[in-house]
DNA sequence: TTAAAAATATACCGAACGGTATAATATAGG
DNA sequence: CCTATATTATACCGTTCGGTATATTTTTAA
C-alpha cells in the first residue's frame, strides 16, 4: 500500500469532481455537488482541501493531465513531423465524445470562466496553453529540419490556426450537439499539414 | 415621450446588466450584482422582470442583438461577396478591443455555460450560431451566383471554418491578453477568401 | 390639481452557500 | 492487541442567494 488512505481519498474526490466542474464551472459547482458525488461527506472534502479553491485547480490540473496524456500520445505514435501533426487532429476526432460527455474541453472552459469571473485559474489555463502552443510549434520545427515540412513556414503561427481552429470546433459540435462542425475544422486542419506545411 | 418610465427602466436594467452577464456568467451574476451595476432596487427589478431568467435571457439578446448590428452593418458596407467576407472578418478585427473590455464573445460566452449549466439559454445560443451560419452562407451562395467565387466550393463548410477560426481566435486572445492571435485567426479567414473563395 | 394607478423602495423569507469546531471512527506502528 | 494518530462524520456558524409582501413614492391622465 504506497498511497495513504487520505491521499486515496484526495485522489477519489479529485475523479469526481472533475467532471461536475468542467461541466458547471469552477465558481458554480458546489460543496454540496461534491459531497453528492462522491458520498463522502464536508469533513472529509475540507479535511484533503484547504478550501473549495484549491480543490477546484487540483481539479482543473487534472483534467488538464487527461488531455495533455492523450496528446502527448498522438504526438508519439508517429516519427514523421506531419504525421504527428494529422495524429495529432485524429486525437480529438476521437476524444470528442468522451470529451463532450464529460462537459467539453477543460482548456476551453476554464478560459472562458477564467478570463472574467475566476481569475485563480488564469495563470493555469494561460501556461496550458502556451505549452500546448509550444508541444505544436516544436513538433513543425523539428519537421523543418528533418526537412518534411517547407523552411519557410512560420511555425507559430500554424500552431496558433490549429488551436483556433479545434477549439472553435469543440465549441460549435458540443453547443449543436453535431460532431460535424468539429470534423470540419479537424479536416482543414489535416488540408493544412498536407498541403500547405509537408514537403 | 414614447417609452413609458417602466420600458425606460427596463432598458436601462438590461445595458447596465449586459456587461455583468457576460463577464460573470448568467448563472454567476446575483442581483445584487444588478442592484449595484443600476443603483436600482431588487423592487424596482422584479417589477420589470418576473424572475432572473427572464433577466438573463433578455440581456442576452440584447447582447447578441449588438453584435449582429456591427456584422449586418459590416456586410451592408460590401457590395461585393468576396468583399463582404472581408468586411466581416474586418468587423472582428476593429471590435475586438471593446468586446474584450465587455467580457468577449457573447455568443462564445453563452455556448460555453449554456451546454451544460444554464439549458435555458442553450436553444438562443443554438438559434444564434446557425442564424450566423446561415448568413455566411448566404453571402457565399450569392457570390457564388454572381459569378465572384468559385462554384464547386461547399457554402457551409467554409462558414463553420470562418466562425470556428474566428471563436477560438477571440478565445485564445482574450485569456492570453493577446490580439496577435485573433489576428492571426482574422488574416487566415481574408486568406481563404482571397485564394480559395473568390474567383 | 388631484386621485387612481403604476412603479420603486424597504424589509423580510427559507434555502443554499463556503467554511469550521468537534465528535466519532478507522488506520497504522509498536 | 492496543493505543496514538490520522481521517471522516456531524452539527453548526454567518453570509448571500433568489424571491416576495407591502409600504412608499412617482407617473399619468382627467
Amino acid at each position: 500500500m504506497t498511497l495513504s488512505k487520505a491521499e486515496r481519498t484526495r485522489q477519489l474526490i479529485i475523479e469526481k469532481a472533475a467532471p461536475l466542474f468542467n461541466r458547471k464551472g469552477y465558481a458554480d459547482t458546489s460543496l454540496q455537488d461534491v459531497v453528492a458525488a462522491t458520498g463522502l461527506t464536508k469533513g472529509a472534502i475540507y479535511g484533503n482541501f484547504a478550501n473549495k479553491d484549491e480543490l477546484a485547480l487540483s481539479v482543473f490540473d487534472y483534467n488538464l493531465s487527461a488531455l495533455k496524456a492523450g496528446m502527448a500520445a498522438a504526438l508519439a505514435s508517429e516519427v514523421d513531423a506531419a504525421a504527428k501533426l494529422i495524429a495529432f487532429a485524429g486525437y480529438y476526432r476521437s476524444a470528442f465524445k468522451g470529451l463532450a460527455a464529460r462537459g467539453g474541453c477543460p482548456v476551453l472552459n476554464a478560459a472562458t470562466e477564467a478570463d472574467d469571473n475566476y481569475p485563480l485559474l488564469r495563470p493555469r489555463v494561460r501556461a496550458a496553453i502556451r505549452s500546448w502552443e509550444k508541444a505544436v510549434t516544436q513538433v513543425i520545427v523539428q519537421g523543418q529540419e528533418q526537412g518534411r515540412i517547407r523552411k519557410g513556414i512560420d511555425a507559430g503561427r500554424y500552431a496558433t490556426l490549429f488551436i483556433a481552429l479545434i477549439e472553435g470546433g469543440i465549441m460549435l459540435s458540443k453547443i449543436m450537439d453535431d460532431p460535424a462542425r468539429l470534423e470540419t475544422a479537424l479536416a482543414q486542419v489535416e488540408h493544412l499539414v498536407r498541403h500547405e506545411l509537408a514537403t
